[in-house]
DNA sequence: CTCTTGTCGAACACCAGTGTACGAGTTACG
DNA sequence: CGTAACTCGTACACTGGTGTTCGACAAGAG
């Protein structure tokens, strides 16, 4: 309701700031207003005339990705084994964590503390839910809290993509050594 | 060969620099030379005689504080069972995790990149002797590489610091935490 | 006691980034 | 078409850091 005044030639610019912030974001989390700007083919005066602060522009990216990150794992197929689910689960969200990687970064000193965390709401709860679910049937280990176990999720993948950057493993290698660590690290530990 | 021709007076502004730095970097990864400085009780025209840039700075505080840890890393028996020997090896090596956390962060943004790693490169020996240990001995899996072993260990542990910064555990819960999922990640999968 | 070494504060040059102001030119939209 | 919305480049003010220079002064070593 707010939309409809944008006149057509604005929209494409603030289109073209968005993507080309996605991608020098992406590169280097430092990046510049200049940089994105000159990558989205606008003068750096318009990039201010539609994001206040280069903290705003750096929100509606993140915002942005988280968006279209949900729409992937939205369409994850989480019924029948959990174990499975997860399987499939941390296939489609490693991607996007090793995409998404510096843009983190960025979003991290760019915007107020707790306002990553914020946004990343709606996928964290994705995977609490599936955790549970384990959980109740048996097979999810429950010695340890849903939060923890989901933050050893968040770092493991994070840590494979450090990997992947340092170019220490492949980005092949990575969905099944994830896997294969998470699901011992979650199985319910066998009493001895 | 180099230091004797220090004079006690320079000595202790060295010292009193690195502790202050040590100091500040803890609480603020971005810790300006004039803050450094000041805590330190000296000049900043003093700091930058002894130490050539902030980097130089930042390279030494780190060494130092690798230097220390090997010393109490060192202590640790890592005999016996190597999974009680990992028990043990995680409980200290948890403590200068969390407290070097945000050293950590200064050096990674100060310093080359490679050098972190290469400044790790004897704590992370240490755990890659006893992984290897374990494999031998059948009770670590050997599906996966160690230097995954090693990477996992190190975020998991890293993420527990985050989550105690955050506050969404204690301190006194981490290391247990830590234990049981490393322990299960690490156990040789089991053949179904 | 003397001379070398170190310390101090203030001032300076420099850099890179952010955000703003201005005025002229362009483009969509009705 | 005409006007309001948008864009552009340049230039500016400001901030906050780094690293250097200077000259005066203190303090340790022999």
């Amino acid at each position: 309701m707010t939309v409809t005044t944008r006149r057509a030639d604005a929209q494409r610019s603030i289109a073209a700031i968005l993507t080309a912030a996605a991608e020098c974001l992406g590169r280097d989390p430092a990046a510049s207003t200049s940089e994105i700007a000159k990558a989205a083919g606008v003068g750096r005066v318009t990039l201010y005339g539609h994001f206040p602060s280069r903290a705003e522009l750096v929100d509606a990216v993140f915002v942005q990705a988280i968006a279209t990150g949900e729409e992937t794992l939205g369409q994850v197929d989480l019924t029948g084994d959990p174990r499975d689910a997860l399987t499939r689960l941390i296939e489609s969200s490693w991607h996007l964590v090793d995409q998404y990687r510096a843009l983190l970064l960025a979003a991290q000193d760019a915007l107020p503390p707790g306002r990553v965390r914020e946004l990343h709401a709606d996928p964290m709860a994705r995977v609490e839910r599936l955790l549970e679910r384990g959980r109740a049937e048996n097979v999810f280990r429950t010695d340890l809290p849903t939060s923890w176990l989901v933050s050893v999720m968040h770092n493991v993948m994070h840590g494979a993509a450090s990997e992947i950057q340092a170019g220490r493993i492949t980005s092949d290698q990575a969905a099944p050594y994830i896997t294969a660590t998470l699901l011992a690290a979650f199985a319910p530990p066998k009493a001895e």
